[in-house]
RNA sequence: GGGCACGUGGCCUAGCCUGGAUAGGGCAAUAGCCUCCUAAGCUAUAGAUCAGGGGUCCAAAUCCCCUCGUGCCCGCCA
């Protein structure tokens, strides 16, 4: 958990030792500028004694001493905070503790499960938005407390990776590269397409397959290696490392699946030799077809079994074609498996594209290296014409910090409720609401912090500029909280943004440089802001430079 | 047909969970700002029936109901 010196909960505090029954929901970080915070009164007003108890709450908030102000304003209290005490609550947190807010070590251990893409082809963006959220997620948990391990379940069984196998071994040369797998992969599902008869091949391949054919079971394992070692190669430059990766097939024969069909057995009901368990409301799920081979909701349960034995908390993020499947995953394991662990589900909404839905096998995609490189060569030019005094190690080293940061600001910084529809443009663009524009903040600080000092007297005056800055910086906590409980990354890129305004507001009108009996103040804020932005934008996957 | 999401200026988006003081930003447009810590920045102007209708409430973008639009799911695929 988070460990700062939290107002809000002192504020709340004090108003409970007063009997005002106030909850964190009545207490706003006010947004409209009346205060810094602002306790909402409608609920309490008109009762008996009202006026007296808020007499005696503005009397006892006046003495807490981070308070400057305080204010009955209509239905409103309104709470100043004194700048001072803001400044030293991090000042003093970063320089004991090396962070803003400190963190509490939580034993919950927790799974992020996300990616988990079948190796059939390259990563494309849409896919990316599962691994960019996935990740940030958890780094998000760890900075809060919890001890993190991200895994990637490969799909090394079931149609879709046979379909592969299958255009290899129909290809001439049997070459095993991304390229050849993939038309080869492609050819297969337009066959079928023509001729639903030709899936007959595929099936015999499971089949084969699972018996454990050895040659079968060697050719697949090293063609899904040499995919998912370019999807994994792909998500490594935009700075994402999975710890674990866990294969599907590992399953078929282990102790979790026997586990699993043992907790289920007086459920599990057949229709022509196929077998399934019926769910409460009534659908049916299917574990294994009539030739006796299985099906993904089998080998997912004996994984989610799996991961509840090392793990307190499991994480699947998946896409929103995935909500009813994850619905009846949760009453399985919940009340046929007993599962303890908790879990929890993040879903996301598709990208497409103009020309439609994205889909490998039909080739409309923009794969998530197309989408590098093009961002790279932009930033590239851009970067080129901005500071043509650098060298050209410096200008890619630059451009490629600012395409990567820029790549996944872009999805982070959007709810991902909402559908995407991918647009060059705007993927390219660099200005407003994007990654370079937090960065270049950043690169301001650089210089100010070489050029001045954060030893000696601090100035105990503070103008709204400043103020401004360092509440911004104290709410930090709040977004992080935030994200957290609602397993989100976009308030942390919200807060990033709104942030980075607030401090471009005093970077114009603050000099800090050479600003006398002002000038230690101002970069200690300074100083603070950059340790916020560094901690903020390594959740977001934003990679800062000194200089750009 | 049933279920689940989403709908905020021309375009993109925050706020919705937990109702409350003028609905924040960005892109595109227009007019400005570099002898002064980096102009990937800043200032100003213009642009919003918060999809539509009803309800609850002292108070609704936010909660409830209905309608419309979009996406997704309803496989012995994953």
């Amino acid at each position: 958990m988070l460990l700062f010196d939290d107002i809000r909960d002192s504020i709340i505090r004090t108003c409970r030792s007063l009997a005002l029954d106030v909850s964190a929901k009545d207490l706003d970080t006010d947004r409209t500028g009346h205060a810094d915070f602002s306790l909402k009164l409608f609920r309490f007003s008109g009762k008996p004694g009202f006026e007296k108890l808020m007499q005696g709450l503005l009397n006892e908030l006046g003495k807490e001493k981070y308070v400057s102000s305080v204010s009955l304003d209509g239905k409103y209290l309104n709470i100043k905070i004194r700048e001072r005490s803001y400044l030293d609550i991090m000042d003093t947190s970063l320089k004991e503790k090396g962070i803003f807010p400190d963190t509490f070590q939580d034993p919950d251990r927790v799974l992020v499960e996300h990616t988990s893409t079948n190796p059939t082809g390259p990563i494309h963006i849409g896919r990316a938005r599962n691994s960019i959220v996935g990740d940030s997620l958890a780094r998000i948990l760890k900075r809060y407390g919890y001890r993190v391990t991200t895994q990637y379940f490969v799909n090394d069984t079931g149609k879709q990776v046979m379909g592969l196998y299958l255009g290899y071994l129909k290809s001439p040369s049997r070459i095993i590269d991304i390229q050849h797998l993939l038309e080869g992969y492609r050819k297969v599902y337009r066959e079928i397409e023509e001729d639903k008869s030709k899936e007959k091949e595929i099936e015999a391949l499971i089949k084969k397959y699972e018996s454990g054919e050895p040659t079968v079971v060697r050719e697949v394992h090293e063609i899904c290696t040499v995919m998912l070692k370019g999807i994994t190669t792909s998500l490594s430059r935009i700075g994402i490392k999975i710890d674990d990766y866990v294969w599907e097939s590992g399953f078929l024969k282990s102790q979790e699946m026997d586990d699993v069909l043992s907790s289920l057995s007086d459920n599990i009901k057949s229709e022509n030799d196929a077998q399934f368990i019926e769910l409460s409301n009534g659908s049916k799920v299917f574990l294994r077809r009539a030739d006796g081979t299985s099906l993904y909701t089998l080998r997912d349960l004996a994984y989610h079994k799996f991961k509840s034995l090392n793990y307190d908390w499991l994480i699947d993020v998946l896409g929103e074609d995935h909500r009813d499947y994850a619905k009846s995953l949760v009453e399985i394991l919940q009340d046929m498996v007993n599962l303890r662990s908790k879990i929890s589900f993040v879903f996301y909404s598709f990208i497409s594209l103009d020309s439609g839905k994205m889909s490998t096998r039909s080739g409309n995609v923009v794969t998530l290296d197309e989408l590098i490189e093009k961002a790279e060569q932009n930033a590239l030019e851009i970067v080129k014409s901005k500071r043509p005094d650098l060298p050209d190690g410096d200008l890619r080293k630059i451009a490629n910090a600012v395409a990567v940061s820029a790549i996944r600001f872009q999805i982070a910084k959007i709810n991902l409720g909402k559908e995407l529809v991918f647009k060059w443009s705007e993927a390219l663009n660099l200005e407003g609401d994007s990654a370079p524009y937090i960065m270049y903040s950043y690169a301001r600080t650089t210089k100010i912090l070489k050029e001045a000092s954060t030893d000696g007297e601090t100035s105990n005056v503070f103008d709204q500029y400043e103020r401004s800055l360092l509440r911004m910086l104290y709410l930090y906590p709040y977004s992080l909280q935030a994200a957290k409980d609602g397993l989100r990354v976009d308030p942390i890129a919200s807060y990033l943004l709104e942030l980075v305004r607030s401090f471009n507001d005093f970077y114009n009108n603050c000099r800090v440089v050479g600003s006398g009996e002002h000038e230690v103040k101002r970069a200690k804020i300074v100083n603070i802001y950059r340790h916020v932005l560094q901690d903020a934008c390594y959740l977001v996957g934003i990679n800062l430079l000194d200089e750009m």
